[in-house]
DNA sequence: CATACAAATGAACATTTATTCATATGTTTA
DNA sequence: TAAACATATGAATAAATGTTCATTTGTATG
């Protein structure tokens, strides 16, 4: 197996590393819907303030979510569709 | 949101935390190659026959591998089309 | 049946990681 | 500009997880 190849699929953990977590997951399910502040989506999945803005930070680092200030607000919102079809592709697999 | 959704988006945090380890992955990718014995897949990968071996356990649990036996040896395989799908998805965000 | 080979398993250890708590930064508005 | 609101951040803690080491289980064969 080549070096690069090897780096890739090592990138490749990592992104899914990124999915793997329920309350990532949560967080993009939920900007599938609508756009969110930090707050409202604290409040919707019923957790803290700083937990959720932990994980978007992550979140953003991967470059699945992005922002937008309105007012004293930082709203997020998915990054490109690539969130929803990976997010489809495995339901489909849990379906089963 | 739902119980059930919330049940549903919990179980694919799950899926994905399996494709989250880069062993995992190096051990999906190879074995979309060919089919290994566990032994061969430990040289493959240059790691030891433990390790892999711990792994292809999370593998089968999560039904992504399967195992036929051949003599002294197990020789595991993709369990389905699954693994393909999501790991060529996968590739496709990384490649960007 | 004893030995050799292949894989699986359990416990221990080290590392990673998610959440909490306290606080800092940034923005609006009275 | 002071106060209030919204978010971000750093350190600490607890929990989860991957690898190693030692050993066991299962299969073939001399």
């Amino acid at each position: 197996m080549t070096e690069e190849r090897e780096n890739e699929l090592y990138d490749l953990a990592e992104l899914f590393k990124v999915f793997g977590d329920s309350t990532r997951i949560r967080i993009l399910f939920a900007l599938m819907g609508r756009d969110f502040s930090v707050n409202d989506l604290a409040a919707e999945l019923q957790m803290t303030q700083s937990a959720v803005s932990h994980q978007l930070k992550i979140l953003r680092q991967s470059k699945l979510v992005s922002a937008r200030r309105e007012g004293k607000s930082m709203i997020y919102f998915p990054a490109d569709d690539h969130v929803r079809t990976i997010i489809e592709m495995g339901m489909e697999h849990i379906e089963e």
